[in-house]
DNA sequence: TTAAAAAATAGACAATGTTCAATTTATGCT
DNA sequence: AGCATAAATTGAACATTGTCTATTTTTTAA
């Protein structure tokens, strides 16, 4: 039972729609020449429909992208699932995942980084969690490489090692890369994970690390 | 002897003026509230005179974008002379000055990155230099760090160190790293170049590092 | 059938990037 | 000095954009 103006379709349906074109249309022109306008004109409905269901244009974009978000999550978890059983296997699939789909979907990737949310604006619960979805899965994957360790630090390292490879992945598809003339960004930043991992443990050569005094000031 | 309309300014003085009023904008306003007209107007000049004297506004942004990285470099290389002169004080001055600039000139870094540069459009030569003058610097830095090392071995690092703490400090501004809690970014930063060099032998522990197949495997 | 409520629109507004014909000004020549 | 030329600068036009509000349309409830 709703009021609708419309039978065409329901509030649901519509919210639906709206992100659904708004997505395409990101992804095929990008975050600079992206509109308001164009995305709803191609839903069949004027731009203030966009204001009615999501109250402004920050909301409508933090939507949009968060629908990246959640298809990002879904392909890393596709590719996991084809890797092998092995740690290191499971951590280069993570890696190329993840510039993998930054790849393919060169402009709605970047839309994620180029909205700027202001602080005052507040994002719905759904769509935090469609953010933290993506962290989570590299948290799972991480845990179950270092082992027994403590939880907040692996936290940290979690989210340094993701941005670590995001770095890598931005200068990367920015053409930052590309003026520095390195070839593999993907594999550089693997690299720079590994010897991370390698120096919390995990992959632990034959005589365990001795920790210098760098280790212990760095990290505390 | 030149044949310019007004005597105000010079050829050369007055793209210094547009430059340095657009610098002041970005700076002020971010790049997403960038506006030539403004520019321009601050400069007591009309939008048109931007398109005769850079020829569009991608080349003009491309200019004030490079005035940013001479201060970057200039602000390194400051905080540098007044590191001690160890390699390990050397090394997280560095990283420090690198966020220090960006947390301070927030709104200039950042736009940056945000002007996606065509590949058609191109670059003048001395503001192709005024970018590498930044890699230059921690290429010098890296370089004294690593010692006898392969050259271009150390370029490649240099170029995968520096997407590293980029990625720390981009996160960090855009605010996603707030949204995941962490305190310290540019700690971070820190802990994972001081990992990285130390997996390419600098500081190296009392027995050197046995070389795993994950060392070799994953830069080759 | 009709009144109220909700949804959707159209239009106004100020601003932007971009272009270009018209205008203004300095210069070199006579 | 005066004039023609060439360069620099402007201003206005154009299509678009985000944003807001009064108005219209449609649905539901009475």
């Amino acid at each position: 039972m709703f009021m609708g103006r419309r039978s065409d379709h329901t509030p649901d349906e519509l919210r639906e729609l709206l992100i659904s074109c708004g997505h395409e249309l990101i992804a095929e022109r990008g975050f600079a020449k992206f509109s308001a306008r164009e995305a709803a004109r191609r839903a069949g409905y004027s731009v203030g429909t966009i204001y009615n269901v999501f109250g402004g244009l920050d909301s409508y974009l933090i939507a949009v992208n968060s629908r990246t978000f959640r298809h990002w999550s879904e392909w890393l978890e596709m590719e996991l699932a084809k890797a092998p059983d092995d740690t290191e296997g499971r951590i280069e699939a993570l890696v190329r995942a993840y510039f993998g789909f930054a790849e393919v979907n060169r402009n709605a990737w970047m839309a994620i980084y180029d909205h700027r949310i202001d602080r005052s604006i507040e994002i719905a619960r759904e769509d935090e969690a469609a953010r933290e979805a993506l962290t989570g899965v590299v948290d799972r994957e991480v845990a179950a490489a270092l082992g027994a360790h403590d939880e907040q630090e692996i936290r940290r390292l979690v989210r340094s090692l993701i941005a670590t490879v995001h770095g890598h992945c931005s200068l990367w598809l920015t053409g930052s890369y590309a003026l520095m003339r390195e070839e593999d960004p993907a594999g550089q930043a693997l690299a720079r994970v590994y010897e991370i991992l390698r120096c919390h443990d995990v992959f632990p050569p034959p005589d365990s690390l001795p920790s210098t005094q760098l280790q212990k000031s760095a990290n505390e």
